[in-house]
DNA sequence: ACCGTTATTCTGAGTCGCTCACAATAAGAC
DNA sequence: GTCTTATTGTGAGCGACTCAGAATAACGGT
């Protein structure tokens, strides 16, 4: 338990949801001398060993959120990217049961929501088509992962 | 609908959850001429058009498949890489019911099953320790997405 | 059939996110 | 305080994909 991790560790809990890149700032506010290659090292290290889970949604860096043991799932905004943490629907171990495994033995269940937050549908209800590129130009005061 | 596009379709069709590299092997056997960056936006046309559907496993480059408007999701074998498809387990929309939406409409879920195949289980029941490097090492016989 | 317009494909370079090999450094054990 | 091992830093490199722009091919009208 290096200070490097100490501080990737709770970088990452104070912005869950972060991509690497923005890890490393962060952490520089500490640390100010570690390099990109470290936190990567450390990311990987620490999901290893379960402390910190990697989530990698489609067309986006992988984020990374401290809450790792525990099966949950996301919510996903396919207009600001915004993500939500989403606990299990059903029970327990929720959509651990599909019709057909073809001989598999099931493990667990990613599950990934897609859908519009509240204040993009807002903002959407007046626009006449939307536009989803404003989404990616500008994430306004609050950042992709920082909410 | 150009030879090219046809071509990738039935090359898709014939090799589910083939990569775009593979996908470039198949349809050059058609068209020898044909460029890696064609193969990747006529995928990305048909992907638009929903002819075709794009699935991204973690460490793994995109996958496409040609049950596109269904919403089907899919067991991947965490040891070999296998991925079969599944429909949903209950009812029409499965997993569409999450506890707790911060807000968010949900359009849909992507579900990801992991687990172990037969093959894979079978294989390791002999090792005492199984082996998770000789996955990615050696796909064997059945290549990591033919089969 | 010919011509023009638009969509599709090709060429070649470039980007992003991440990984690798290896040297330098720091942390814990004795 | 040294020694050994784990952790960081350095710098290059890779895979998968994207982009800008030129060349080509597919329709639609005459």
């Amino acid at each position: 338990m290096t200070k490097q991790r100490i501080a990737v560790l709770t970088a990452v809990h104070r912005h869950q949801h972060s991509p690497a890149e923005n890890i490393v700032t962060y952490v520089r506010d500490e640390l100010p001398n570690i390099t990109v290659q470290s936190v990567y090292v450390v990311l990987a290290d620490l999901t290893d060993i379960e402390l910190l889970r990697k989530f990698q949604p489609p067309n986006t860096p992988a984020l990374y959120e401290t809450r790792a043991s525990d099966n949950h799932h996301h919510a996903l905004c396919v207009v600001c990217g915004r993500i939500e943490d989403v606990d299990c629907a059903i029970g327990e171990a929720p959509c651990l049961t599909p019709s057909e495994t073809h001989g598999m033995s099931i493990i667990a269940a990613d599950v990934v929501y897609r859908g519009i937050c509240q204040s993009c549908r807002s903002s959407e209800e007046g626009t006449g088509s939307p536009d989803p590129h404003a989404a990616h130009a500008a994430p306004t005061s609050s950042g992709l992962t920082a909410h």
